[in-house]
DNA sequence: TTAGGGTTAG
């Protein structure tokens, strides 16, 4: 039941008394709900506007009972008043009813068919504006006007559409229309034809601002961004000024194109023009500021409009959303709901990357069934994956692929969104399972962004030769110059051992940005080579690249691993005071790390001890981890202590600590740990090591004896061990970590899973070929040694790639130095 | 009575 508060809307309904009192059998119940009173009755006059009657109608039942009086009372047999019902319905939301009405009209029009294109047009539903058209010239026998091709035009998705409908425009005589014309050029545009609608805009034998327009956000929305500049500087020049809708379809070329002094100047235009009060115009300055990163400016437009719509809330939500504050962003959102304005799709989709940012998991819930209740899933795949994305970066994985399976339609950005989701919370086999998928279903055809999320997995994973394949298409693709593919790309080869591929592509990439230096500096520090990381962050700053966050901790990481420790000190201070760039905890982990693996521990410990901020699980487990590497068990008892409550449930702490009490021999400190562990329900991470032979990758896990080559593989063993042991071998018994006896704890160490991987290696591959193999876990200081010997022993080059780092052996030496 | 050219996005 509805109220009728404003007076007017009173007196407009109570026209339709009469009508009320005719069908009273059938309307008192609508008449009741209007709340009419038998006042009203007797003083009706006998007028009835139609029109405004409609237009006093809010609601969409309202119509919807209106219309019911007027067919009973046999006063909507006209077309136009059917045709308008077309429209009201439209414009109240209910397409299906608009169409169900234009159907029951017995006669139509050119208004009737004209309507109902256009009405879907408003309604975004262009295949369907088209089809009518097409129903309308075949069906109808009437011929369309120059009100039809307008919308019909706009409506085209695709050129032979848009081919057919200018033959209609040309035999009906409408192409000098400015309307219609107007509509041909954008058409032309955006289907990259720039040359035909140049053609016919110069051939126009009256232009107006409309014109221009059209042809300024065609090149616009074709991504042209430097022909549409040219054409507006074309247009001032012929002295026609620009008027809002101008202003409105620059500013975005402005912002994509990165051109900050035009989109100033447009600006002070607009101010001088008096144009900052178009809702439009202001909404796209904000747009603008937020891309070029100028956050006062944006804010400044926002808090100076004098009326707001549902798109400036959007964008300044989103713009602070970009520019990772999602705390304001957030502020800004419940503003609007204050304000009474009703969010929308594109508002959810900020709020997705908000919750994520926030890491809020709660209200990932309550936003995921806001969008659920709205059917918005239906709607638009964009914000689909804006909620596969969320769940993804909040690491709700299952929740992520739950609600990709159940899209309507998947577009390539779903299945790029899933696989980024998978490789980014480290489940680098799932990745590439979904990327498979998404070959072997034949529908999708990868992009740019699919190279970016697919490579990252294959580098984790070590599989090189899938990501050669990836290269071989990006090259076909002509992605190489891609800063992001390329960069891709050599990450991959850095982290698949192939570090001077990784370098002949880095040479060959724009290198005016971060990213790619990023790259290469930490494939040279995860391969052990510190000096020549450092080398490339001087040659980056010679060439005038301004390092990021990231350029830090791979740097950092650098130094760790090279045992440079002033260095690294040096650069955790120039990043603060020259760069200005605040540390992040993954800083602080990476200088923790760089202390404790030199073996400054009480340096690494203090450090954490004066972090301005409170440290995480990653913090306490590099110090953990260098505990263990110098075998330090009362700081390492520290740590795990600390571990154990805020990461309760990683097991690979438990391991650590068992291992640091394992190692000096306090077994009951080992059996403490393992019942912690157990208790808790928690399980070893079982080692494995993978080797790619003949295109095949195999894994073998510690003691593995169901490969089908797995006596041989011990024969070569036995084999090895007795040379090396010529050569001065002696095992390192002090890494077996199990309460054996003395024989035993040599067997354990000869089935480690990289000695199996190896041993496979050498008998499955030609003499002194390189054998590469990749661990799970970290290999351990015996079997480091074991490879040493190896080297010298087969005349082999041998890359083990452990979860930590690069360890290159040749000639019996390991380019590490033994500093790992 | 119906029409062009304009903004936000994963």
């Amino acid at each position: 039941m509805f109220r009728l508060a404003p007076s007017c809307k009173d007196r407009r309904l109570c026209k339709l008394l009469p009508l009320l009192q005719a069908h009273r059998p059938l309307f008192s119940a609508a008449a009741n709900s209007l709340q009419i009173s038998p006042d009203c009755l007797e003083n009706e006059s006998r007028e009835i506007d139609f029109d405004d009657l409609f237009q006093s109608c809010t609601k969409l039942h309202h119509v919807k009972r209106l219309h019911a009086l007027l067919v009973v009372s046999g006063k909507i047999k006209t077309v136009f008043s059917s045709t308008k019902l077309v429209n009201f319905y439209a414009n109240l939301g209910d397409l299906s009813f608009s169409r169900h009405t234009f159907d029951h009209i017995s006669y139509r029009n050119v208004y009737t068919w004209n309507s109902m294109i256009s009405v879907y047009v408003r309604c975004g539903r262009l295949s369907e504006a088209v089809d009518c058209f097409y129903q309308f010239t075949l069906t109808s026998g009437l011929r369309p006007d120059f009100y039809t091709f307008p919308p019909v035009l706009k409506a085209c998705r695709n050129l032979v559409d848009g081919k057919k409908i200018h033959c209609s425009v040309l035999k009906l005589g409408f192409e000098w229309d400015v309307f219609v014309a107007a509509s041909l050029l954008h058409m032309y545009c955006r289907f990259g034809l720039a040359n035909v609608a140049r053609k016919l805009f110069d051939d126009m034998p009256v232009r107006d601002s409309g014109s221009w327009n059209a042809m300024i956000s065609g090149y616009c929305q074709s991504g042209n961004a430097v022909e549409a500049l040219d054409i507006l500087d074309e247009m001032r020049l012929e002295g026609v000024s620009m008027d809002p809708i101008t202003v409105a379809s620059i500013l975005p070329v402005c912002a994509r194109s990165d051109n900050i002094l035009s989109g100033l100047l447009i600006h002070l235009y607009i101010v001088k023009h008096g144009l900052e009060f178009n809702l439009f115009v202001s909404n796209n300055l904000i747009n603008m500021y937020a891309k070029f990163g100028m956050m006062r400016h944006a804010l400044r437009v926002f808090d100076q409009m004098m009326e707001r719509d549902v798109v400036s809330w959007n964008s300044i939500i989103a713009a602070y959303e970009q520019s990772n504050d999602p705390i304001t962003a957030h502020g800004f959102f419940t503003t609007m709901q204050q304000a009474g304005i009703q969010p929308d799709l594109l508002t959810l989709v900020s709020l997705t990357s908000i919750v994520a940012q926030l890491n809020d998991c709660r209200n990932s819930r309550s936003v995921h069934g806001f969008i659920m209740r709205r059917g918005w899933f239906m709607e638009d795949v964009i914000i689909g994956n804006a909620v596969v994305d969320m769940y993804a970066k909040l690491g709700i994985i299952n929740s992520a692929c739950a609600v990709f399976e159940g899209l309507p339609v998947k577009d390539v950005i779903s299945w790029n969104t899933l696989i980024t989701g998978y490789a980014q919370n480290g489940l680098a086999s799932e990745a590439i399972e979904v990327f498979q998928m998404m070959e072997e279903c034949n529908e999708i055809n990868p992009n740019q962004g699919t190279y970016v999320s697919i490579l990252p997995a294959y580098s984790h994973v070590g599989a090189l030769r899938q990501g050669i394949k990836i290269h071989a298409r990006v090259i076909k693709n002509c992605l190489c110059f891609d800063v992001f593919v390329a960069t891709c790309l050599v990450d991959m080869y850095g982290k698949c051992g192939r570090i001077d591929d990784a370098m002949s592509l880095f040479y060959q990439v724009p290198r005016s940005s971060s990213v790619p230096w990023n790259a290469i500096i930490s494939c040279h520090g995860i391969h052990g080579q510190g000096d020549k990381a450092l080398n490339f962050f001087r040659q980056m700053l010679d060439e005038g690249v301004r390092p990021d966050h990231i350029t830090f901790v791979s740097l950092l990481t650098a130094c760790s691993h090279s045992g440079l420790v002033s260095e690294g000190q040096r650069y955790f201070h120039m990043m603060q005071e020259e760069f200005g760039i605040k540390p992040h905890l993954k800083h602080y982990g990476c200088m923790v790390d760089l202390f404790g693996r030199a073996g400054h521990l009480g340096m690494a410990h203090n450090f954490i001890q004066n972090m301005p901020v409170r440290p995480d699980a990653s913090i306490w487990g590099a110090l953990l981890g260098a505990c263990r590497i110098h075998g330090n068990m009362e700081l390492g008892a520290v740590a795990s202590d600390r571990l154990f409550e805020v990461d309760s449930e990683n097991v690979g702490y438990y391991v650590l600590m068992s291992n640091i009490y394992a190692n000096v021999g306090k077994w009951e400190g080992v059996d403490e740990v393992r019942s912690l562990a157990r208790d808790r329900g928690l399980k070893k991470t079982p080692g494995w090591s993978s080797i790619e032979v003949n295109n095949k990758v195999d894994i073998f896990y510690t003691g593995n004896r169901t490969h089908p080559k797995y006596e041989k593989i011990y024969d070569e063993l036995r084999n090895l061990t007795a040379k090396m042991k010529s050569l001065g071998y002696v095992p390192d018994k002090s890494f077996v970590l199990q309460d054996v006896e003395e024989d035993e704890k040599e067997h354990i160490l000869t089935s480690h899973s990289e000695r199996l991987a190896i041993a496979f290696g050498i008998i499955s591959s030609p003499p002194k070929s390189p054998i590469q193999i990749f661990k799970n876990l970290r290999v351990c200081g015996d079997c480091h040694n074991w490879t040493k010997f190896i080297s010298q022993i087969t005349e082999r080059e041998i890359i083990v790639r452990d979860s930590n780092r690069f360890h290159h052996f040749k000639d019996g030496i390991c380019s590490c130095g033994d500093y790992w």
